[in-house]
DNA sequence: TTGTCTCCCCGCGGGAGACAA
DNA sequence: TTGTCTCCCGCGGGGAGACAA
């Protein structure tokens, strides 16, 4: 039972801090814990524990960056803690007075691992920022783009060379040992003298928490084959590994091998069962919240990337982005979903209400006010409630023409991994992320994907053609066009996460180097799609820069194209009041969106009359796109010339003439 | 994860619940908790359970009863903390304004269980009792004895047999399965046909989670012995037995079997690892405590007898008894030990000091005030402070003329059990206690101790010849002499657990029915000893009557003989105040006992003459000896001409007439 | 009476190539 | 290329009486 070091207990503090077995994973702590019963500790972390732990999380999560921004919503917190515990009881804990959205600044982020199940989580530091609760988000839009934290350094030192296989059936049985495709012991594993007879050496790995495994590793059978022999029965037997789990190899610079593994299922204690107890009660956690911000101090969260239903904590620009979306009752949109064995697909449906999940506790809350209903039934485990940043407007297909179910038909294995890989795939990254999603690329076979070799070139994928825009409607069961859809052969992409960080997921699971692909969202343009309508804003998406992958760069990690999704919005009062409305009882009309996302609607546009401002159609303008945050651009941007650009009573320019929001690449407004 | 039932989560209320997995074996409790990995749920917790629990918690263990006065001693909360948590940081919590000494009422008492490794623990519920902290404390001496539970049913209904079998190196062997006693199975098991060549059946016993274990008992070898063979080896690897661990059988009314298990060792986890993190932190403990006191609600406490270097609730009245021992530098003392191995011993040493373990944070404390040098080197772990509750005046043997090491030479296999049975032996059992200690028997071979035959008789064993006092001294190292030894035939105990409690082991460890044992007690005397001086309070100990074993009664449980013990004392404020001083340097006199015991000492003699009644000695006088708590015989205790006893200035009579601690047998007193 | 030893024997499972998808 | 199967064989351990403390 330790405390991490990096944690001090304060005297005469009342604050849970967390008390449990876990260490630091984090490279800036310096981790000191010894082993115990229940969560990990490494010895020295280093580079490559940081890699294995996003390895073992999935390619598909991401973290806040320490110092960054973001939205905490307890609602979710709430929810990950019932999630978590499988006969928790739901007691029906007052909300403390909390908001249901919190903005916070990230103190820390630890990268941690359940020692009893190797499931990873992470501790998050958040420091309240109760200013943000008032009117000063200017400022602090600025301010969040002074943050930049030097780990670019850390991310580049090591290219560790990976691979995830899904166990086979015989890889666990108890008779004989793992088979280990042929490319990925080329790549991972020290070679063998061929010229014998029968090849072996012996492999000695390090877990997440620093325990050593040793495997003989032999090339024998006819035809030949490498295979795990000695030692890997006893690995997956501690291990508690099914056929359908993944094992991930990992080698470092230095030669030094790691391995983890991703269990096939969702995993039920993320946690160690240390913390569950205390931090895992929900009125513990909502009284911890409730302590920081009244004393102004830091608590902790513990985010299970792997077991949490859904992030409740994004990014402060994501969540403000988000807003960006005209969502209304009978829009179409479409969300990203984990399936258990297949990979992720995307998922269609339609908002049916806005509103409240808990009017009376956790009133004008953004979490899960969406209502929605999915076009397949199939999908079982579907909440029946999104929160707007999850979902993405309803693009379609070209030669699509049905929009009730235009679902996208593209060959699923050369986008997805068809293993747990992307057991994640349903969130879409923290914008802001020192340690942000990696792309995973599985190979298949033998082919090799050549880096500098765009998979996605603007023109040969996801051209959406048409783009649907439903009239607002009462009922939200029978849409009402308020605009004609929109078909422009725009390049535009469906999603943050389908383009910078895309997964080229074939059969044989293999991840590439961390920092090239990193590296690659450097050079990310923000392609505002500028249409006939002005700024719509249903196509504020990204697209990687045609020349993604050359410019690949050691000074990673500093550096974000995302960062230049900044905004600069005067609003009085981020501090949301709402009257709950419950699933599309209400016509929504202007008012009705302000009450929901009081944060970005402008005073002076929140009137009635702002419900004609929705057609109000602005000739786009060609911007130069924003491909560096580096302040000298800066200048470039604010001279762009956006004015009156509004949507939904929104103002996308006048005040936000420097966001990057207004930049956007003229090839993604080629109409 | 669950929580127990019977706490419900207050609303708005920051107090850490415990959370964790645990379940109540109370029987009072209707537990329906579903199994968790961490913790206990028996099914249907009934008798059995509970007398499963007490043999596995081992014969001394001794819990306070619910509604009954105990004191609460937050540093030895700590302790126990630090104890449990290997590798706990002890980190400088502040006292949170905590004194070092709560009364407390026992609000509930739940008997728990570890999941992980079957140690039992005890959930203990508190109400502070603030007014306590102020004046009135001869009410609640009146009022303690109101409080009776009616738990005699439910104790008197169950007549276990039970049998407790260390095991060997072939019980623990992969090779072959356990060997029972003959008479254990005959007493505990099902009979066999033994008509047949190979008798067996199938036992199924559950243990204390309720899980069913199933062995096959076979009767075979040459000679015929009784064995359990399939089933037992995955027994003992699945509960990690070890040999020297200890297993224990038990058979209800109803046939029903149930097993426990005594681990060798002190265990290091008693609590679940998921109460560890959150329960065990100093600063939750205090905190919770702190804040029970402000709100004037409850808190919970976890006790592990096993595991607990020293209790940290005891009975309100053992506490104020306590301080009726002349505690003075340079006093020589006993103390019950456990060892590893060998059963407990009795250490002896000397008083070195008197004063504040921790003057800073918890001043005027009681909690191991007693600094203290062992005359054995040998013990290691012996800690070199105690409370004065746990010590006893040293008595030595007749015939042991040397003052400077006058061990008790008495065969130890006599007294002592040769087994984990005794590890909690230092401990002296709750006065007031429901659950309380039973005796337990362990056989010799055939051999079978027959009840109503009293093995401490007065005057068998223990006579004490030479009573020693040394001068108080200013060094602890030189006694000086204050008065000669008192060389006197007393028929005094050298403590209530060999008296009431006693125990006698010989090799077999057969723990015979609780309620007998139980019952006894019942009938104890409380035998002050009256010698020369007066009110010796040196020998406030008590003595089985010599009717012990015949008066069984079924309706035990309902009159402890303990409840006799009460006092009435005035004292203008218990609240202790105390300027720390340490280890000898400071001369005892009475301003100085006064400062160590201000609760006790009455205001009218505290001065500094009265240095000169420690040796006013009285007459003794011949009162009858009381057995029974009811009412009806408070008058007979009343009329008991005391007055005037008095010892390091203290008045041991006066208001104190219708104490017990007036009350003695006629036999103890003889001289 | 019961702790230990040794012997017997069976089954599990590690490790190999065969074979096929 | 690699998943599955089957065969081989050795070890571990359950279960028995022998023997002795």
């Amino acid at each position: 039972m330790e405390i991490d070091l990096n944690h001090a207990v304060k005297d005469g503090d009342f604050e849970k801090h967390g008390g449990g077995n876990w260490c630091s994973l984090s490279p800036s702590s310096s981790a000191s814990c010894s082993s115990s019963s229940n969560s990990v500790v490494p010895s020295v972390p280093s580079s490559i524990y940081f890699e294995l732990w996003h390895a073992c999380a999935g390619p598909l999560t991401s973290l806040p960056k320490k110092g960054s921004l973001v939205v905490y919503f307890p609602q979710g917190h709430l929810e990950q803690a019932a999630a978590s515990a499988s006969n928790f009881p739901c007691l029906d804990v007052p909300a403390f007075g909390l908001h249901p959205q919190i903005f916070c600044r990230v103190v820390n982020v630890q990268l941690l691992a359940n020692k009893e199940n190797d499931e990873v989580y992470t501790q998050v530091t958040l420091l309240p920022q109760s200013e943000l609760e008032e009117k000063n988000l200017e400022i602090n839009g600025h301010e969040e783009l002074g943050v930049e934290e030097g780990n670019g350094g850390f991310l580049s030192k090591s290219t560790p060379h990976m691979f995830c296989k899904t166990l086979t059936a015989s890889d666990t049985s108890t008779h004989g040992g793992f088979s280990v495709p042929r490319r990925a012991a080329e790549d991972c594993f020290p070679p063998l003298d061929y010229k014998q007879q029968r090849p072996s050496q012996e492999l000695v790995a390090k877990d997440l928490h620093g325990v050593e495994w040793r495997f003989r590793h032999i090339y024998r059978g006819q035809p030949r084959r490498h295979l795990l022999t000695t030692g890997w029965s006893i690995f997956v037997s501690q291990k508690n590994l099914v056929s359908g789990d993944a094992v991930l190899f990992l080698r470092g610079d230095n030669g030094e091998l790691r391995l983890g593994i991703r269990r096939a299922g969702r995993p039920r204690n993320s946690l160690p069962s240390s913390l569950l107890s205390d931090q895992h009660t929900h009125l513990n956690i909502l009284s911890s919240v409730a302590n920081a911000i009244n004393t102004k101090s830091m608590f902790h969260i513990f985010y299970c990337p792997r077991a949490s239903p859904a992030e409740f904590v994004i990014p402060y620009q994501k969540y403000v982005k988000c807003f960006s979306h005209p969502v209304a009752i009978g829009m179409r949109f479409k969300m990203r979903f984990e399936k258990d064995d297949t990979a992720d697909r995307r998922c269609s449906g339609v908002i049916t209400g806005i509103g409240d999940l808990d009017p009376h506790k956790w009133h004008a809350s953004k979490w899960r006010c969406l209502k929605v209903r999915w076009d397949e039934e199939l999908v079982s485990d579907h909440q029946d409630r999104v929160s707007p940043w999850e979902i993405e407007p309803f693009v379609s297909l070209p030669g699509m023409t049905s929009p009730s179910a235009p679902r996208l038909k593209k060959p699923r294995t050369s986008l997805m991994p068809s293993s747990p890989d992307n057991h994640l795939a349903g969130r879409t990254g923290f914008l802001e992320s020192d340690e942000s999603v990696r792309s995973s690329k599985v190979l298949q076979g033998q082919e090799k994907v050549i880096f500098g070799q765009p998979q996605h070139d603007g023109d040969r994928i996801d051209h959406p053609l048409e783009f649907e825009m439903h009239k607002f409607t009462g009922t939200g069961s029978v849409p009402r066009n308020i605009s004609e859809p929109l078909k422009e052969p725009l390049t535009t992409y469906t999603g943050f996460m389908e383009s910078s960080r895309f997964q080229k997921v074939l059969q044989g699971q293999e991840i590439f180097p961390y920092e090239v692909l990193h590296g690659g969202t450097r050079l990310d343009n923000i392609a505002w799609k500028k249409n006939d309508l002005g700024c719509n804003m249903f196509n504020m998406y990204q697209r990687p820069h045609p020349n993604f992958y050359p410019f690949v760069s050691e000074n990673i990690g500093n550096i974000y194209a995302t960062k230049n999704e900044k905004y600069k919005m005067k609003c009085d009062s981020i501090q949301p009041y709402m009257t709950g409305f419950e699933g599309g009882s209400v016509p929504p009309d202007v008012s009705s969106i302000q009450r929901m996302f009081p944060g970005i609607v402008r005073e002076d546009v929140c009137n009635p009359t702002a419900t004609k401002i929705v057609l109000e159609q602005r000739p786009s303008e060609n911007l130069t796109p924003s491909i560096d945050v580096d302040p000298k651009n800066h200048a470039e941007l604010s001279n762009a010339t956006n004015s009156g650009c509004k949507l939904f009573g929104f103002s996308l320019t006048g005040e936000m003439s420097t966001s990057n929001s207004q930049s956007s690449s003229r090839r993604s407004c080629t109409k």
